[in-house]
DNA sequence: ATAAACTATTACCTAAGGTGAGTGTCAAGG
DNA sequence: CCTTGACACTCACCTTAGGTAATAGTTTAT
């Protein structure tokens, strides 16, 4: 069920050039490109672009959605109901517009411009972004990653996504050996410099706290165990031992 | 009653910046302007204000709110009425989009895009349009006003006004003449180059339309006589006589 | 084999203001 | 009369979320 961005583009409403868009902002990332740069989407890509734009239509700018669903806890049914609330809100404010139409209609001559103000909403939107930055915990390496990731190219997050696959590959081949083993040690190294370079400065005590969400956070640990089962656990545990010394 | 740039901007919530581009964009200009450039409002420029907002509330952009304000034939309720079915849809469609959410906060998996769409918005949107533009019968003439007007700066505008006005005193200095009196005829003459220096090119037959309207049309015909009662009449009569020759 | 219909990148363009620098103006209190 | 803080002005550059070519490679169907 690979479709093309054409495709994607007319089951979806949104244009060819918005996928494009949004694949250099790197909020939605074909599941696959092939070598002449063709992009296809599969149904995880539909969901995710779904829910870029519920949180469009919220006046969220991209860089904030980026924020929002790069948010390692990101939790769907709660990111759900705050979007209802927004919108209920949205549609509030609506009501009122229409409320002052008709009076306006009437013949009421009124001066009145509350209806208008999107205070309320702003604040609300001002409110969910917060929220998920907290959960992010360390607010600086957030800041620190939404900066860097800011000007990746296509080609940059090919690149990092490869050399991510290959460190992936490297625990997989030495899952066998110990946590402990100086092999295993050096790569959990790799990893740690990978971020660094590519995401934040990724200290001990984060990297301490990333091995723990591989093993507590199901979102992470799905997509680890997705390269060889049990992964997670091994990377956490390697990388429990580094940070331990 | 007049009140200064930060006044309005905190009575109604639009920013100062707001206000000196809808000034210079020639859709809310202020009814004074001091000689050292200060903008001062009054209740009509609030009103103004009020439409735009609601305008803007729809998504118009800045050059079609002009071209919807400047209508000549331009009916206040007619457009409220437009405005609010226009605010319905959007009502409409930011239901369907809560009603989608509700389906996922079920846990219902559903690839729906439809209730992002926009087009029946869009639609209405150029529908409405489409039939302001059709009131200004001359759809060249609108279309070179808008190109023109497009670039003029707030001294611009007030070159324009002072012009005009000086026309309007000569009119009114002459309104014990004869309509067929050669000054008179001049004076129309005058108006006629000063429409199409400005607007558009302003034809025997679009300026045989504007006398009518100088007096058919209300908004015109007190515009007019503010500057003496019975200008409205005496400037179309004598465009009547000139465009019968 | 060729045309139609895709795909890609690059690069320039837009709307509706935001933001900041530098400067002029006004009202109030000392 | 002077100063000071709040306000006013313009100028000029910046931003977002794509739109719109132009140019060129690819796929698919005939």
């Amino acid at each position: 069920m690979k479709m093309t961005v054409k495709e994607v583009a007319n089951l979806t409403g949104v244009s060819v050039r918005t996928l494009h868009y949004y694949h250099r902002e790197g909020i939605l990332i074909p599941c696959e490109v092939t070598e002449n740069k063709y992009r296809y989407y599969d149904a995880t890509n539909l969901e995710q672009l779904q829910n870029i734009l519920f949180l469009r239509e919220l006046d969220f700018s991209i860089q904030e959605i980026k924020g929002i669903l790069a948010d390692p806890n990101y939790d769907e049914m709660d990111s759900f109901k705050k979007q209802r609330h927004l919108l209920q809100l949205k549609r509030n404010r609506l009501d009122k517009l229409i409320a002052l139409l008709d009076q306006k209609l009437q013949g009421e001559e009124t001066m009145n411009f509350k209806p208008f103000d999107m205070k309320e909403i702003e604040e609300n939107q001002r409110k969910y972004q917060k929220e998920t930055q907290e959960r992010w915990g360390n607010t600086d390496a957030y800041h620190q990653s939404e900066q860097k990731t800011k000007g990746y190219t296509p080609e940059n997050w090919a690149a990092i996504h490869n050399e991510t696959e290959a460190i992936y590959a490297s625990f997989v081949a030495n899952m066998d050996k110990d946590t402990a083993d100086p092999i295993v040690q050096d790569l959990v190294v790799q990893w740690q410099n990978n971020i660094t370079k590519h995401y934040y400065n990724c200290t001990n005590e984060i990297l301490a706290g990333l091995g723990l969400m591989y093993v507590h956070d199901d979102r992470f640990k799905e997509n680890i165990d997705e390269h060889a089962t049990g992964l997670a656990q091994f990377m956490s545990d390697a990388i429990g031992i580094y940070t331990a010394k």
